[in-house]
DNA sequence: CAGCATTGTCATCTT
DNA sequence: TTAAGATGACAATGC
């Protein structure tokens, strides 16, 4: 029974930590251990349908006063991330992990993100993604604090690039919790144990914020410390930062993907989620972001009075522009301000920032201590599971493609020419019948030009040489020209009327086999056992004195053929030979069309399921990019919430303590700065009973 | 000489 | 009903 509470207790945790990804507010106060942090200050947040109006509403108001959050003014404040680390640490759970030791190697203490930092992998990519479409202040070297340095102008600082991205980790962060919360527990334990390791081993937040400058998008300085698995290589191509995870996230995660998870499925529901988000941030993409400070209208903290140390102008007056990008155009002015638990429930459905935020922090305290580190559990499962599934089946794809190619281009001459020639060309058919009496040698030469079919030919070809050699009956050359033909292309190539074409109708020869050797010997073989059978009726036709050709016999229309009788006065032994000759040589045509429909299908049946598979691959393909879209866009959102909280200051001058604040997203779209004791009383309250359901 | 592949042939069914 | 085609099964043949 202890143990049972125990695992569901830990299992609650990692719940609502998923749940605090996609945005609901669940309270878990009462299941933790009494030494944990209250989870909810990080994973609170109303309903999806809630969260994401507030995200939603973050966009389009700008009012253009104020001072830019990335100005470098507030620079000397950032000593506040130092606490916010400390409370980042204590909202984590500290599972033991081994994997995760050398995430910082390359992060540098004095909080400015460079090359230098990174070291020889890129240097800084965040700032390039935080300030993607033009900005160059990340390559500046000046950090994430430089992101507040340009007040008036800062909302320009958010690119389109950087709004779409938080909007679409906003609308994902709703949408991806319901119904997926084993799945993305799961990945949030995994980077929780990362979080823990990298707070442990780096205990000072200082030498925290260079990573956090570093953008986990492309992590290109982890290849430094990573461990090199097949899935790396394989992926490293097109995506160096799965594979940098994969390592680390492959570790904690094994076991339980292992044990329960159904990954293709999993990677379904979030695609299919994806698709929506990417339709509606496409609609919304040209909203720019806007975090909204206008003086808070709470009462307990008023961020009014809050001021950004560095900077001569009032909080209401030069952080609401800089706020502008999180504030929603419903409710323009901002509430940055700790609220009163009576206003809250009434006033406000509460979002709490860090609820929204922290999954991608939780993701991403991996990215503040390293970025390139960082542990996604979308991206290491796409890495090893996914990755590895799609390189696999590429591999296989590819090692039997010149052969599946071969066949499929035969397949298709065959079906081009080789069936049709039944239906338009044999001279077994009343149209190449009708003219074929007197001119039977000229139609079977054309059939036997034009399709060069095995079968199908064949006698179009004993019908020619038949007639060119005066139909004296047993000619021993012509079905050892029409196995030449059917079966051996490489022997068409002394027919000058053949030479245009390149149908290979071999279809019993393997395409990359050596043409000089195996065909030649398939060729002789064929023709000296295809001699013998045609001989044995050419045989007998000439004892029993037939005064016509066993083509004829043979290809003639019935009617013709009849006629053919009748105009010779056979015995009824002679009659008899003649009419099994015919039989026996339309069912050899028969015979050889039939195992060649038979080839022909197993060969499409065959291209059909490497087709199948190479989508199934491309589409997975696809999956593992648009996750891996996913959790840069969760990244930078993190950093923006870091970047905002981290300027905030209270009427002294003292930078909030993120183990007592944390922002939330009001339902009309503001931003507020709530205490976290008085959030957990008042605002998770109705989600709990909300998602009690 | 056994095993395999190819082709022809027969019986039967379908068109 | 009949001719022609389709096809499974078997045999013959060669490698």
């Amino acid at each position: 029974m202890l143990s049972l509470k125990k695992y569901l207790t830990e299992g609650l945790i990692q719940f609502t930590i998923l749940l605090s990804l996609m945005g609901v507010r669940l309270d878990l106060d009462s299941y933790l251990p009494s030494h944990l942090p209250s989870l909810h200050e990080i994973i609170l947040g109303p309903t999806s349908a809630y969260t994401q109006t507030q995200f939603h509403s973050l966009r389009g108001t700008l009012d253009g006063y104020g001072v830019h959050p990335k100005s470098v003014d507030l620079d000397q404040f950032f000593t506040s991330r130092r606490l916010l680390s400390c409370v980042r640490a204590l909202d984590r759970l500290r599972v033991p992990s081994t994997a995760l030791d050398a995430w910082l190697v390359h992060r540098e203490t004095d909080g400015s993100v460079s090359s230098a930092q990174t070291g020889s992998s890129r240097p800084s990519d965040n700032q390039q993604d935080l300030s993607s479409s033009g900005s160059e202040q990340g390559r500046d070297g000046q950090g994430l604090e430089e992101l507040g340095a340009t007040a008036p102008s800062g909302s320009s600082d958010l690119s389109k690039e950087d709004i779409d991205l938080i909007d679409i980790l906003w609308r994902q962060d709703i949408d991806l919790g319901v119904g997926r919360e084993d799945f993305e527990n799961r990945q949030l334990q995994t980077e929780n144990e990362k979080v823990w390791e990298s707070l442990r081993d780096e205990p000072d937040t200082e030498t925290l914020e260079p990573v956090l400058q570093v953008d986990g998008e492309t992590g290109e300085n982890i290849p430094q410390f990573q461990t090199v698995t097949p899935s790396d290589v394989l992926d490293s191509a097109q995506c160096p930062v799965v594979s940098d995870r994969t390592d680390r996230l492959l570790s904690p995660m094994l076991s339980d993907i292992n044990s329960s998870l159904d990954l293709e499925e999993q990677w379904q529901d979030l695609m299919s989620l994806m698709d929506l988000q990417a339709m509606d941030v496409n609609g919304s993409s040209e909203d720019p972001l806007y975090l909204n400070l206008d003086p808070p209208l709470q009462q307990d903290i008023r961020l009014d009075e809050a001021s950004i140390p560095g900077c001569s102008h009032s909080v209401s007056s030069d952080f609401t522009p800089n706020m502008e990008p999180f504030s929603t155009t419903e409710s323009p002015g901002l509430q940055l301000s700790s609220q009163n638990s009576t206003d809250m429930n009434s006033t406000f459905g509460f979002t709490n920032l860090t609820g929204i935020l922290f999954p991608s922090q939780l993701n991403s305290t991996g990215n503040i201590t390293s970025p390139s580190t960082v542990s996604d559990p979308l991206s290491g499962l796409l890495d090893e599971a996914l990755l590895d599934e799609i390189s696999l089946i590429e591999l296989a794809l590819e090692e039997g493609f010149s052969q599946v190619q071969a066949s499929q281009l035969q397949e298709e001459l065959d079906s081009d020419s080789g069936l049709s020639l039944d239906s338009h060309h044999s001279p077994v058919s009343p149209s190449g019948s009708e003219s074929s009496t007197s001119s039977c040698s000229s139609s079977s030469t054309a059939s036997f030009s034009e399709e060069g079919a095995v079968g199908y030919s064949s006698d179009s070809e004993l019908f020619e040489n038949e007639e060119s050699e005066g139909a004296t009956g047993y000619q021993p050359q012509y079905s050892k020209i029409c196995r030449m033909s059917s079966q051996d292309p490489s022997q068409f190539q002394h027919l000058p009327f053949l030479e245009h074409i390149g149908h290979n109708h071999t279809y019993n020869m393997v395409p990359e086999e050596p043409e000089e050797v195996q065909p030649m010997v398939e060729s002789r073989r064929t023709q000296s056992f295809v001699d013998r059978q045609a001989g044995r009726d050419e045989q007998r036709a000439r004892a029993m004195k037939i005064p016509f050709s066993n083509e004829k016999i043979i290809n003639l229309p019935v009617e013709e053929f009849n006629e053919l009788l009748t105009k010779y006065q056979l015995s009824e032994a002679q009659l008899c030979l003649v009419r099994d000759i015919r039989r026996r040589g339309k069912n050899k045509m028969a015979a050889q069309n039939c195992r060649k429909r038979k080839l022909d299908t197993i060969l499409n049946l065959e291209q059909e399921v490497k087709r199948l598979n190479r989508e199934r691959s491309s589409q997975l393909r696809e999956k593992g990019e648009n996750l891996r879209s996913l959790q840069r866009m969760k990244q930078e959102v993190e950093h923006l919430y870091h970047e905002v909280f981290s300027q905030l200051r209270d009427p002294d001058g003292q930078p909030y303590s993120p183990q007592r604040y944390a922002l939330h997203y009001t339902i009309n779209g503001s931003i507020v700065l709530m205490p976290r004791n008085l959030e957990g009383q008042q605002a998770r309250r109705p989600e709990r009973k909300d998602r009690r359901k």
